[in-house]
DNA sequence: CCCGTTGATTGGAATGACTCAAGACTACAT
DNA sequence: ATGTAGTCTTGAGTCATTCCAATCAACGGG
């Protein structure tokens, strides 16, 4: 959880502009983790008041584009956000209540897996994702 | 690429009703791998004349619950249907195009793969999509 | 320390995939 | 043949996301 001098440095180091809605998006990323779009803008407005639903799209896709944050869209899904970049972890997924969790890669190193037949693909990424029933969705059933 | 009675005889199977617009939908999911519900619908249109949108993306609902097509919805992309089911094969996707192709899973049994720490949920399948760039658009850079 | 340029933010409107509701219709069983 | 459960049609509506033009602010050069 980087103070906010540190989010700051983050931004500049990334070559983007330190402002207040920046600030505040990358914060909330980091405190809610696979936050969807929607509650990040709930955050920030918690933290600064007045910020526009597009500056909040638009800072998303600008710090998703420098490498800051990473934008998950599991199936039947809004798009969601992580601070977790570089690791090349996966996510394991609850059919039921859509909860998130992260799951460590065991070779950590993309791309930790390779394809039986690539088709001349040059692939860069092997993005996996869990699906199954978390344990509260479990003892609910 | 099975033929009219054998796609409705598939349709039975499932215990769904034979209708036109089933056949002709499950007809051009066979025919064109990995399509979006626009090109399947406009196919179809192709083969019955005029068939609603919504009775498409009804049909398609039914025959996803049904097990008969399987959805895909890569990160990025609309949702896409193709019609081999039950051998947990995977996907390689194209970053700068959205081609997709098939990659046999070397397991082949649900789930492939385990996670390394599965929080307590009980994990029914892995999902993997390779992310690279095909050879057309490579040789096209 | 001030100012101008460049890039960010805002507000409004639009896009487009997908869903919902109500009624007409039809495949299939009795 | 006939009833009925399940389909198809039409039309309107939802929601995440994007586009555009105008305003505004960060930050490097003076």
């Amino acid at each position: 959880m980087p103070k906010p001098a540190e989010v700051e440095e983050l931004l500049r180091g990334a070559g983007l502009r330190v402002t207040r809605p920046r600030v505040g998006v990358l914060s909330a990323v980091y405190r809610r983790p696979h936050a969807d779009t929607d509650s990040i803008v709930g955050a920030v407005r918690e933290d600064l008041g007045e910020v526009s639903t597009q500056a909040v799209y638009d800072v998303l896709r600008a710090l998703t584009k420098a490498g800051l944050v990473r934008r998950i869209e599991p199936a039947g899904s809004v798009a969601r956000y992580e601070s977790r970049v570089g690791d090349n972890h996966h996510h394991v997924i609850c059919r039921s209540c859509g909860a998130i969790a992260d799951v460590d890669c065991a070779v950590g190193e993309v791309p930790c897996l390779h394809a039986s037949d690539d088709h001349g693909y040059e692939i860069d990424e092997a993005e996996v994702v869990f699906w199954g029933t978390c344990p509260a969705c479990r003892s609910a059933a």
